[in-house]
DNA sequence: TGTACATCAGTGAACGCGCGTTCACTGATGTAC
DNA sequence: TGTACATCAGTGAACGCGCGTTCACTGATGTAC
């Protein structure tokens, strides 16, 4: 049955938090069609009548998620604050609502161009954010390096005590 | 057919090469029984009654990466050397014969406990092998997230200017 | 050293399954009059 | 405002395909005598 301009600008919505949230927690060959479109609530059918394809979607869930990181660390100030927040063990337990360059850094190399870019283009807004931050001369790329570094380990490890261990020692380099 | 002991021997040794490769350029996810089983010139089935399963090829795949990783850094005296190597254009383009740590560090949270506990052990090997270039009281674990986190992600944008660049903040960083 | 035979590494057909995608269809929406 | 109808978002069955795995079989190896 058609739907109504509104619900069906609803449903987009939904699919794309749905899917930006189960890609940064699952990977990007982690979730199939199905499982995205049972999270959003609508047959798998429906979700391609949105966006043609899973790769559209994938491009279409990142920049969401890019968007997302980008309101959230509107309020930080300095840089000690930014790393105590991005390094912080809420975050490395909340993948699929946190940054999606630590999330899916290692997926993005065995991706289509179009997806790269777009993870290229987020990777930007964030170390323009960082460049905001730093005094004059300090370079955001090797700080936002090793902020993405040791999350991504600190994620990876089974160790809880060497988890912990890399985001103090991350939080310590990146504020002094 | 059956086959001679070290026969046998050396077709396990080659398909250990093979997958520890193949899974470092491509994903966990992203390489096949089919395309590990061809990679090594032999039928699947040849594949499973050397491993059993394809977990078990991942985790002793894994080890082989990490042991070949131990051996590649052996005449580094200094992390200025141990940086300018793992941060080099050489091994950003050649990802199969390179760190398995920085090729599979956000596949890792999604694998089973064995994986985890054997990507740890390969972990904790490469901060051994920093710490011991460091000046005391230099953490390792912030220089191995930077080493990392800037591989990871010069091989992840599509602009080879910022490519080089963050290849380039981290030797800075990480050199002093 | 020579013969008989159990072993077992490797073969290749077949399995069920979930993947991404297609498509004929439905029926409420929203437009034309 | 009320009626007629074209639109099109969403449904759900079906598709081919490659995945990981199983298993009956092969035949050279390596052992027992």
């Amino acid at each position: 049955m058609k739907v109504s301009r509104q619900k069906s600008a609803e449903n987009r919505e939904r699919i794309l938090d749905a899917a930006s949230r189960l890609f940064r927690e699952r990977g990007l060959a982690g979730v199939g069609v199905d499982a995205l479109s049972e999270a959003a609530g609508l047959s798998h059918g429906g979700l391609y009548s949105q966006f043609g394809s899973k790769e559209a979607l994938v491009a279409e869930a990142l920049r969401h998620a890019f968007a997302g990181s980008a309101s959230r660390y509107e309020g930080v100030e300095d840089i000690a604050h930014y790393a105590a927040r991005y390094l912080s063990t809420a975050h490395r337990d909340n993948p699929g609502g946190g940054c999606a360059v630590a999330a899916l850094a290692s997926d993005i190399p065995h991706q289509g161009d179009g997806l790269r870019t777009e993870f290229t283009d987020g990777l930007r807004g964030m170390i323009a954010r960082v460049e905001r931050l730093l005094p004059e001369g300090e370079d955001p790329l090797s700080v936002v390096a090793t902020l993405v570094g040791a999350m991504a380990l600190a994620r990876a490890v089974d160790d809880p005590e060497l988890s912990e261990s890399l985001l103090a020692a991350g939080r310590r380099r990146v504020a002094g």
